[in-house]
DNA sequence: CGCTCAGTTGAGTCATTTCAAACGTTGTGG
DNA sequence: CCACAACGTTTGAAATGACTCAACTGAGCG
């Protein structure tokens, strides 16, 4: 919870006040296993979702049953704030590993609004940078070769598990599997595989099981044409 | 400008005192011409801009120059309300055809945020519908065919035109270039042109110069695997 | 120890791109 | 008002990036 709140402060100046009280929300702690969807399409949510450990990925899913992943969500980010303001969910959630998520009452997130106009103000900051990771998605997959997907979704999670946990960015966990980086990539598994081995006959990343560590950032970033602005509201 | 009051008050209910501040807001009229792009990355902005005229496309661009329209926007809609409060500009705009925007001041727009808590839930819960939109061109785009994807993009704006200006939906304006809908759906112009092409001996829909009529809504909904819920906050 | 799931590999195919040229239409300036 | 330039559309042929299908390998887990 409290990396949630740093993350809001990143952006927004929050009062000590107002800070307390996001900290004190009652939340409901829930465990979700790997590759198990737990936020369907049709439903309406009571509460919003902060990650609390492993990955969580927003999808979309067509008629013969391909998946889109839309969104990666790591530790400290809350998966569907905006539900908070628009509780009709259109994109579903799985759990990309064993994760755990703390569930915390949409009345509550509305009351500290309320009471708070510079908490509604983050929330809603929140929502439109995440909005903007969407787009550079959009961009990523529209119109860039199988190498540049790959290499800018490495440099965008690693800039921001930097910004989230101090990490040097170098090496961090990304508990996907070929599979899952398929679907979010607009690529099938075998291709990713293969695009994969490209990239660590480059030297340019190693991946491990379920982290990855990046050889060569200036390389990685030019090929992934990665611009870290669009992350944050500077 | 009523259009927006009206697309406002379609999810969010807004008091009359409230409505008329937003109705007597000062605008400056722009006048861009088509392939103008008029708002770069980078920039910060002091207004956000409502389509008067024409129609709008936000951007991303690769480094080579290929360019990927992440959101389209038609009369009565605003292109960039989320720089009210992140006036960071991460993706450009560009004028499809010859447009007119009207610009609004943020400090307008803040102020009467401020004043009617219930605009400012309104601002809030359009930039959550807008990347709603977003995530569905994603899947979109990422996991399905090429004439799937002008299918939905035609099912999409058909939708949209008619909950703004009570049109059958059949019918409408659509004043793009195959080259833009390439940009739009991530395919070349090339094969937009052909596909297209295979649309309209289908007799799914009919594509003159800038508009376009939809001959079998069923048919085209079913090609583009359309469900219009994620339009609308319902 | 065996089962399941993830990763790897190969071969063939297909959707989409690229490049290039021709054609039609539209707006404009002479 | 015509002629021309600019732009958008259409067509063809060849190239290619990514997909499909299918089999095999290796690692983790009960």
């Amino acid at each position: 919870m409290s990396l949630f709140v740093q993350r809001l402060e990143s952006h927004t100046p929050i009062g000590a006040e107002a800070r307390d009280a996001l900290l004190s929300l009652p939340a409901q702690r829930q465990e979700v296993r790997a590759h198990t969807d737990f936020i369907q399409v049709g439903s309406h949510v009571e509460h919003a979702s902060l990650v609390a450990e492993g990955l969580v990925g927003r999808f979309g899913q067509t008629g013969d049953g391909r998946r889109q992943i839309v969104a990666l969500y790591i530790p400290g980010e809350v998966i569907d704030l905006q539900t908070v303001i628009v509780p009709h969910v259109t994109t579903a959630m799985t759990a990309l590993c064993n994760s755990t998520v703390l569930k915390i009452a949409h009345d509550d997130l509305r009351a500290i609004g309320l009471k708070h106009p510079e908490i509604a103000t983050a929330f809603w900051r929140s929502c439109v940078l995440d909005s903007g990771i969407v787009a550079q998605w959009l961009v990523n997959i529209g119109q860039r070769p199988a190498r540049s997907r790959l290499a800018h979704l490495f440099c965008e999670m690693a800039t921001r598990y930097r910004t989230l946990d101090q990490s040097d960015g170098r090496r961090y966990r990304l508990p996907m599997t070929q599979e899952q980086l398929g679907d979010a990539l607009g690529l099938t598994s075998v291709h990713v595989n293969r695009t994969l081995q490209g990239l660590r006959e480059e030297r340019l990343v190693s991946v491990a099981r379920d982290s990855i560590e990046i050889l060569d950032w200036d390389a990685l970033a030019a090929a992934g044409e990665f611009d870290r602005t669009y992350l944050s509201a500077a």
